[in-house]
DNA sequence: CATGAATGAGCCTTCATTCAT
DNA sequence: CATGAATGAAGGCTCATTCAT
């Protein structure tokens, strides 16, 4: 059974998101990805149109395994709640392989063009769409409150639990597994506030 | 009077969070900068010793300029969740005028190398230090729960405020007056589940 | 039978030595080289890592040359005095053609800045080691003194003959054959005093 | 009695002299040379036109630093090969202290621009014009041969020194005081041949 | 006169992309 | 199909020179 079409663009992507994690968007070059995914330079473009594009479809590419894995993942919790904080750690272990990448998709966005901004919005809207679904689902159950505008809510969690990852992770270095997830994700359940 | 030394400075800086602002730090140029500063190409450099000094002096800059002006909006304001509604707003008016920049400095960044990180972690470091103070101020008035990692809590505030802002603010376009930031750190202070 | 990369090496240190001979090493651009060269800019980067390395090769390469033809010339000749005439008169020749890089290879620089001058001492060391073997045999064979240090005579005779040539070449515009080759080297055997 | 104009100018011309030996011609800055003469870059440009005519006037400057010098330090020796001597071991105390710019002067040149060889050629032409003298002194007093073209035998006299000097103190680090003057003068005057 | 801030031409170097093999 | 040699546009940075003060 030889490789297909598919299996080389694959091939390609992981070898891409490794190295746009390495060195970022700018700094990584079509001859390191190729590099990576031992083929040659112009097989790249044999692909991919254009170094844009390769990004853009790597980053879809990745959100997509990411989304699904989540959904095979807490496809036997019942308890929202429970899900979140199995996202939130899943994410955790997704950020320790693909650091820069995944916070392309799920964090905000800095020092990029508005073109490559632009082209990562899809992303973001796929991502939260996806969380969208498990919020509903909370609100449902009643787990979640109804009495606020479900996007908000949405992303009271979301930036609540990234923003945790990101400092742990990035700055204070601290092991995905290290974190303590279930305190986060308590928080932005129970407030911060004195009741 | 003619403008000294640090005019200058602060006229480059200006025009420079300007520049990185609608093009990244990889797709703004010097000679960009220099033109949007009225200056010539040479001139940035009897200022500013390469491009990424430029860069993390305006961050540190902006910084500064942000924190001046927070300290200076909630002094006369008593309630500590007040004044985090008093900063979000300001923050959201702030990024309307700096948008990539301030993200660089408030939220998470992607796509940079790790070296362009690097350079920025002592940035957020002083805006967290700065928010720290808030919420101890907080835990001691009895507004925030004292029973939680401080850490934790500052995180779960900053992420939930950053990340509705980005959101509403570079993806669906709102305007930054428009967004309703007393939901928000509402939503933050009194948890997103059922009580 | 296509090109190899060896040949294209060769082609452009030859446009290089060229280019270096004609404006000197500051005001030689890699522009002019790869012009030269009949290449793109860029190409002379695939072969080379930097300006600086592709002026130390391409005096490498010349030298090697040089002494290669040398040995080449006088194979046949017993007299060491007659060999040093056919060298004197091949360098004169090879002067003509390599100018001002023949001379930072076997006269004395100037005006180049240090790290220059450092990368030059290697090949004038091995310039002068084959000159010391040649003067070795001519002392073996009595026709050259031994009473004297034998790095003092390889300068006395190496520097009569190059600023003969020098002064002749480049100050007077003599042709390089219309050079008295004879008449120099008689003069460094002989003295130039009295007897 | 303040400094006149010639004061400032020689004041320019030794930091000038000072910085391009120390740099090169091209990597010298006239920045660099305006603060070793503690003076404005301006005011380079209200004593020279430019930096190349800086450099060449700072040449001949030198130049005739160099002969005044040598005419005062011969004046009471009768033997011109003691004469010759004096010279040469002046002329190695004037290379410590003028390095690169004395070899400009006195040696060979390269990697300089054809234009830069160009304007160095009449100072060493007046360099040659007084060893002349020198040496038809030599010729008239019996000390030196007559039966060869003169200007030969000058440049084997000056190749042979200059290249000795230019060896042991650049490329050997040897002290010019601690180089045995004597031995190289004497090899060039009985020769290097076996009588 | 003296100054040094301002300038922009110019150059080395990188790298996405092409195309002949 | 796969390759990687070749390319040239583009950008950071330097520095001789000018000129307003």
């Amino acid at each position: 059974m030889k490789p297909n079409r598919k299996d080389k663009e694959h091939q390609i992507m992981e070898a891409a998101l490794k190295v746009f994690n390495e060195y970022g968007f700018y700094k990584a070059t079509i001859a390191k990805i190729a590099k990576e995914a031992q083929i040659g330079k112009g097989t790249v473009y044999e692909y991919f149109d254009s170094k844009k594009q390769l990004f853009e479809k790597s980053i879809i590419y990745i959100k997509e395994k990411f989304i699904d894995d989540c959904v095979e993942l807490i496809k036997d919790e019942k308890e929202v709640r429970k899900k979140i904080i199995l996202i939130a750690k899943y994410h955790g272990i997704f950020m320790q392989n693909h650091a820069t990448t995944t916070e392309i998709l799920l964090s905000n966005s800095a020092l990029l063009s508005k073109e490559i901004i632009d082209s990562m919005m899809d992303v973001r809207e796929s991502i939260y769409t996806f969380l969208m679904e498990l919020l509903e689902e909370g609100i449902e159950k009643k787990e979640i409150r109804d009495d606020v505008d479900k996007k908000t809510l949405l992303l009271c969690i979301w930036g609540g639990i990234m923003t945790n990852y990101y400092q742990r992770m990035f700055l204070e270095k601290t092991k995905a597994e290290d974190i303590g997830t279930e305190d986060i994700v308590n928080t932005i359940f129970e407030g911060i506030g004195r009741s």
